[in-house]
DNA sequence: AAGTCGAGAGACACCGGTGTCTACCCATAA
DNA sequence: TTATGGGTAGACACCGGTGTCTCTCGACTT
């Protein structure tokens, strides 16, 4: 409770303690080989002093940094902090910190990041989308031997751990919601045409409007880059023509948010006369008018396994791990006769 | 160049170079006592063998860990990234790292900045509002004597360096702006009314105000909490009067949002029966439709110094470095005959 | 030519922990 | 009583750098 910033060493507590370093250092890792009236003693010496053990010293003795790295180049920012937000929980319950690193978007990302994990000593680095989708990257790193999860990275082809959800069931959910609701001529925005988040949610949407009996018209499909510009871009595609889709699928709120953007250029009122939905259940998505039905991934959850995998590697049986998602429905989306 | 990612210390560099460790010491801290000649041939094979110093290692013998604490508890993403990316920019140009963390919104904020200090084990650590507002904490960092830099931190009365940028000018310019279209019944939503954003903007405002012989009435007064929520809520109160005001300066774009989801639902146009603006000129502020007039804060100038700050203290009188924002324009904001 | 001085380089201890090895203690077995 | 053995505790080296001190050597001074 002293409220100075004492720095006092093991050695001190040893001595405090009437025992050897070692056996406080025993204590501090939850070793065997001190009796419990010792280890308690030694906890309760600790406790009042309020010793902390220097993480530099046990860094370099035990080749462990406590340190966890966390790539991103994802253009979202509530994503990225959710991202952080949940690794960090994790971590810091197993006494680990989270050092981002944030990437340029370049093509010498793999060195970079290779460089970032070198020179901050990290123990694990968790790779996050879009970097997890990369098959270069993936493919060093995992070449290199470096401790790496991915989060959302869908490749079985490589023997590091992809924590995962759902997204293409998801994404025939939502399709199945629309098309319940009497929808028939169904749109997509995409990101990039071959991008994973793209492919995955495209084949949810296609899966549904099979099982229906329905088509997906080719015309119907746009590709964007996942910014709000594009996501105005392809609506203006799409909206511009005679036969206009009565329902947007957006693999992402920022194109939805552009959609919601074009549709007001052309005076379309949402859910009357178009329905539409995005992906992720950003802040954006609540703060549109109308807000935006979305679909939410278990960010938390992701994380938390991705940080305990890396602090507590399994098996490579379990590599890849699948969480489910949530469809978040809103009022941006309605019954095409209402 | 090779793909191993081999370990090799600095007694190797030593021996491969033919001295003594301590030179090759030197170099890695470029201090003197090493001839040009001598610096130039470790210099090479450094990199000839890829040689990176363990940065443990070094922390424990220097009593520094190169890394930047990060302490956040903004509720906007994309302002919380601006900061981050800014932060980690300027750390990793001059060798260090950032650690980011997340603060609950409880009331023992300090205490836990400390733990996390203490056990992270960082050089220093930028303090981001809202934080750097809190008298509490600075106060308690400032008798401890922790390294800290506050970002928009507002309180000459402690000996920590704050980095501001003028958001009382930013506000005065964009009611003039106001002004200058015609406007004259003006409102404004804050954040909490005791906070040092709300206190600043708001003194803006009515600086305009009283230099155009304005006067701002107290009813046009609401105060939120920054949310999206809560500016919907407090634009209801003011929309919904007989006398509803022209304009409306927010606090912050989310709140902006909210305001236009008011307006929405009340059918007023904007900017054509209403004209609104934010405040920090986030990613939702170029989203909205139509696109909202914000105030650019210079994030990333401002963590630059931050770091700069940290990693090379300098003396007390320039404590309070004071950065100019810019206006964005967008079209939000028009003309009240238009 | 001898003394002085400063710069360059190396030996050594040290930072604060952890791993290993040994010594010790007490309980049990022969 | 002595041998055995499991479990506890401590001495010591070590992790990979940095700070300090000392030594050497060349240049300059008188």
């Amino acid at each position: 409770m002293d409220s100075k910033n004492k720095n006092l060493n093991i050695n001190e507590v040893a001595r405090l303690a009437g025992v050897s370093k070692k056996s406080v250092s025993r204590v501090l890792n939850g070793q065997k080989g001190v009796s419990d009236a010792t280890r308690e003693h030694i906890k309760s010496i600790m406790a009042e002093v309020g010793y902390q053990p220097s993480r530099q010293a046990r860094a370099l003795a035990s080749a462990q940094s406590f340190l966890l790295g966390l790539a991103y180049n994802n253009q979202n920012p509530s994503y990225v902090l959710d991202l952080l937000n949940g690794s960090q929980l994790a971590a810091n319950a197993l006494g680990y910190e989270i050092v981002m690193h944030r990437m340029d978007a370049n093509n010498r990302a793999v060195d970079e990041i290779i460089s970032f994990m070198r020179r901050s000593g990290c123990d694990g680095l968790i790779l996050t989308p879009p970097l997890s989708e990369s098959a270069s990257i993936v493919a060093k790193l995992c070449d290199e031997g470096w401790p790496v999860v991915r989060i959302a990275g869908d490749n079985a082809d490589f023997p590091m751990p992809q924590i995962r959800y759902n997204d293409r069931t998801a994404a025939l959910k939502i399709t199945n919601q629309l098309i319940a609701a009497g929808h028939s001529a169904i749109a997509f925005i995409g990101g990039p045409a071959n991008a994973g988040p793209t492919l995955r949610r495209l084949a949810g949407v296609r899966d549904a409007m099979a099982l229906n009996d329905l088509n997906l018209n080719e015309a119907d499909i746009q590709y964007g880059d996942f910014t709000f510009e594009s996501g105005r871009r392809c609506a203006e595609l799409l909206l511009a023509r005679d036969h206009r889709p009565s329902a947007v699928i957006c693999a992402n709120d920022e194109m939805a948010a552009g959609v919601f953007q074009a549709a007001a250029a052309l005076e379309l009122t949402i859910p009357r006369e178009l329905s539409v939905t995005g992906f992720d259940n950003s802040p954006v998505a609540s703060h549109l008018w109308p807000p935006l039905t979305s679909v939410r991934q278990p960010v938390q959850e992701m994380t938390a396994l991705a940080v305990e995998l890396l602090v507590n590697p399994r098996d490579q049986t379990e590599a890849i791990q699948q969480f489910e998602a949530q469809v978040v429905t809103r009022a941006s989306t309605a019954h095409i006769n209402s």
